[in-house]
DNA sequence: TATTGTTATACTCTATAACTATA
DNA sequence: TATAGTTATAGAGTATAACAATA
């Protein structure tokens, strides 16, 4: 290839390209554990890991814990409710909300899926020095709040 | 919402999803500036940009330099060809192959965007130090070569 | 036989908004 | 009127592979 370079932005310095990048490879890398073995898509293994975090939850908690919309919340659960992986209740003090959970399946097929995940990170991780991965940690914390 | 955790896997300092979070509000920010004002989506950005920094390329090239697969690259090509933005022309060497160019409009267009996408950069960057900019670099490149 | 690039097809994902039932 | 959640629809993006032309 010809690398003469006579542009003025060079996509392989450029920051939103190279965190593009990066984030489909985590994200491939990551996504096989749930994806391929237990046939979840990313949606639904958000909702499954956020249920996981809390005792009974409503589907607009989870849209606001996950910053996905209620469509795509509404469909996950769907599907997780076809496979019997989530309970879904009528709330009591609001007839409109749900109280959703994790069935016994659901919460068994997480704790499958969470140490190949955890372990998958590690894997990622690993390619840094604790103190890289201590700066990369407050760095992704200044980020995200700059951009909340 | 109920903030009792009783999961052993918080998504909130779980690398691979906080990643993918920031990536999509980077890749929102920026893409704007392509998107919305240009109608070109990410894939026709990453082509014209990568033009813009070879004096002439085939498509494979492209593919290599953008991690994109020869039929994103087609159909990009055809859609910056119909709007004129990029010439094709029959190479020389191997009749197979093609070679691309930036057309005057299309070099037009980049320079209108770049200076754009690149204070949009600058306006994301600029919530950390100069130290904290050089570790990001710096980390970005090791997990780009430890995931290659 | 292998490679360059295009096209076909089906599938997934996303965005927008209409809709119901409750409040 | 406003909110919780569901459903409809169309559009965008992706993956797989078949294909024609050339090497």
């Amino acid at each position: 290839m010809n690398k003469k370079t006579v542009g003025v932005l060079d996509l392989r310095v450029f920051f939103p390209y190279r965190l593009a990048v990066l984030e489909q490879r985590v994200g491939y890398a990551t996504s096989r554990h749930y994806q391929h073995d237990f046939d979840l898509n990313r949606t639904d293994w958000r909702v499954v890991a956020t249920l996981a975090m809390f005792d009974s939850i409503s589907a607009t908690d989870i849209c606001e814990f996950t910053h996905m919309t209620k469509m795509q919340i509404s469909r996950a659960i769907a599907r997780l409710k076809e496979k019997n992986l989530v309970v879904q209740a009528v709330s009591e003090i609001d007839h409109r909300a749900t109280q959703l959970s994790l069935s016994g399946e659901g919460r068994k097929i997480y704790l499958r899926i969470v140490p190949r995940v955890l372990a998958e990170e590690q894997a990622i991780l690993n390619h840094l020095s604790a103190v890289e991965r201590g700066q990369l940690f407050k760095i992704l914390g200044k980020l995200e709040h700059g951009l909340a």
